[in-house]
DNA sequence: CGAGGTTTCATCGTGTGTCGAACTAAGTGA
DNA sequence: TCACTTAGTTCGACACACGATGAAACCTCG
């Protein structure tokens, strides 16, 4: 999509408004015409416009209204379709493949996972296989989906390709080229971490933050950053790649080759590893979580170690970005409870902090579900398809009259 | 200017047409209509509208092509009007008030500096004083002036408000309030470093960039991110203040109460302190330099430990931003070539740093005039008039058909 | 029961934008 | 003198936002 540099048209602005108009519906579940007037803060008519667009492409069903007791006409409330078709969301890692169909609004219809074989080939048979059999299980054929989207864990290059994923095993691959070669539909792929990022913004825990940061746990330790509404990249594609960072001056090896990264004591198997060490064997997150739970010694202590590590960390991104939240996800997000007191601790320390807003640091209610959703928020945005350059998450989401820049 | 979320309506496309026009024309010094299309990207009937709307407010001076030899009807020459009116860009410091006037172009036509009284209203009056003797010295009126822009070392809230600047000693001074008082043309008031990272976007090294930091050094440490094509500001406008980094565990004292920050080594008045304890007694960044480059031991020693320091903090910065430039600016930019050095040493020494592309670390051409010129560019900013959310310096100097993002 | 008020929503007209294509302008070279 | 080439303008088609107007559908109060 080398839309950078597209021409500003009119036929732009339009798909600017359906946006915002689309993404107001989607937040409210049901609103009027001038409920979205005041959301979107757009004209009545440009709404009016918009919204027999949308209705004549099928995507809105209208309810009457629930008869509210207040003078007037009574509005008819618009709501997005369930109907109208769904959305593909997929998650690829070395071990799962997980894909879930949404309606268009991004409601959960249903969800399926498969293990992948070793090559590239293989996990996108997969994949295949997996949205066959969610359309079955729906009763759906491929009209029906609009748009796939999906979150890889590996470092990607322009339009959609692995460029380096050493947890897959995969180097260059044209992972956006593959899939447009077998569907027909528009298809959308992205560093898990990014997806990770849009399905907070959209659909979890940061909704109504415009600058935020997503720490993502799997495998490997992730992050993205959401800055200023919109999904900071970084120059190289590498920003928000914390799991790198030196939290030990030399400590653990990291099977990055460097030593003391944050990924060396933080990822699953790092957790499990140290555990181990201290005669704990527990299988992952979620078990360390239950022992947690159930109150084991060993493991609370090395919990409150590895957060107050992972505190050092999000302090320095917050002394550096000043976000309004971070939020934890992925299947880190187990064991976030028992990380977030030393978290806090650490935060406290800093002088400075005092003067700022505080930054929340808060779990993601996604939970293991974050790169998933990300993938639906991939597929939707391909459905709306702005350019990634105008898009302004928060310019399309946010209620009218705020100004949340310190520009003169 | 509550303009967030004002209406996306086809005005405000022309409005960045001529911006675009606008900067590809300075940026080129003069180009023909044709080269225009070419470097910005706009269809010919596009760029003829918007530069008859430039001409008809007598902004441009056409001169006749050079007669190249080609074929063809030979171009006709565009160069922004030096006469047309001028920009004036300003820096507030404690001690300094320093005013320059620029073409609307951004070339320096004059330039004035004052020493201002202790208090807000005493700074003003000298700001308006240099003003008005740079007026004189061009033999020009306020009816000239198109914008006033002014840089202050403090934190701004909204619409140009000083919420609370130490060196200043001011804190809750509605700048720009009570400059629109007293001048009936556009001004922009915005944070020192701020001005500094959009002086060199604009004008100075990082042109060509489109995610860069900019550390900027006078009294204190200050820093701007530039991520995107824009300036992120951050949720309470303090991202970038890089100043107050720990970089020293129990290190020395800094103004801000806490121990080993940043600011405590780098800033003028610390390395003056470190110098003297070495029984050196320099007066700031200048003299310093000039016994850098007789070779004085000491110093030499001091800047290079120094330089490692901040080099840490900047490999810190490129782990998790992953920018394409670091630009060190201000008075600083004095001794940068003997901080280089450590800083490429530490940079060298991270692991990851192979896989990615390196990040160039760049001493400021523009000096300890990169705040001023900040102003001037706040002003031409003011002058175009595009709502800052739409602002994307990049999107308006890049040349065409480029692809920055990596999104699929 | 019906008139007036109120809220919702559709539609029309105006102004402005981009953009493609035709067109004029002004040179070169044979 | 006559193609040919490049530069720049103009015109018409189309799309958009937006203000005003008006129709629709309900309420309340007399």
């Amino acid at each position: 999509m080398a839309e950078y540099r597209q021409r500003l048209n009119p036929a732009l602005i339009r798909r600017l408004n359906v946006a915002r108009v689309f993404h107001a519906l989607r937040l409210a579940g049901a609103a009027s015409q001038s409920e979205l007037v005041r959301t979107t803060g757009l004209d009545p008519a440009t709404v009016s416009t918009v919204v027999r667009q949308l209705r004549d492409e099928g995507w809105l069903t209208t309810t009457t209204a629930p008869s509210s007791g207040r003078s007037g006409r009574p509005p008819t409330l618009l709501t997005i379709d369930r109907d109208a078709g769904i959305l593909i969301g997929a998650r690829l890692e070395p071990e799962l493949v997980r894909v879930l169909a949404t309606t268009l609004a991004g409601e959960t219809r249903a969800d399926w996972q498969g293990r992948p074989g070793r090559s590239a080939a293989d996990a996108l048979d997969t994949l295949s296989t997996g949205v066959e059999a969610l359309l079955t299980q729906l009763g759906l054929t491929w009209r029906d989906v609009k748009a796939v989207g999906v979150g890889v864990p590996a470092l990607m290059s322009h339009a959609g390709r692995v460029a380096y994923g050493p947890n897959l095993r995969w180097r260059d691959v044209p992972l956006q080229v593959r899939l447009d070669e077998r569907w027909s539909v528009p298809v959308a792929v992205d560093n898990d971490s990014s997806a990770a990022a849009l399905a907070e913004k959209l659909f979890g825990e940061a909704r109504e933050a415009r600058d935020f940061v997503v720490i993502a746990g799997h495998s490997g330790i992730g992050g993205a950053l959401y800055l200023g509404g919109r999904l900071y990249r970084g120059h190289g594609g590498y920003a928000g790649e914390i799991g790198h960072v030196r939290v030990e001056p030399e400590g653990r090896r990291c099977g990055c080759g460097d030593r003391g990264c944050l990924e060396a004591y933080l990822a699953e198997r790092a957790l499990v590893a140290q555990l181990r060490e201290r005669g704990r064997r527990l299988r992952g997150y979620e078990a360390i979580a239950a022992a947690a739970l159930a109150g084991d010694a060993e493991v609370l202590t090395l919990l409150d170690e590895v957060g107050e590590r992972l505190g050092r960390v999000i302090a320095d991104l917050i002394d550096v970005l000043d976000p309004e939240l971070v939020v934890l996800a992925g299947a880190l997000s187990h064991v976030v409870p028992w990380l977030l007191p030393a978290i806090e601790r650490v935060e406290g320390t800093e002088a400075l902090r005092a003067y700022r807003g505080r930054c929340r640091v808060k779990a993601s209610t996604l939970g293991t579900e974050a790169v998933t959703m990300g993938g639906v928020g991939l597929a939707m945005e391909a459905v709306l398809s702005l350019p990634s350059w105008l898009v302004d998450q928060e310019g399309l989401l946010a209620a009218p009259g705020r100004e949340p820049t310190r520009r003169a």
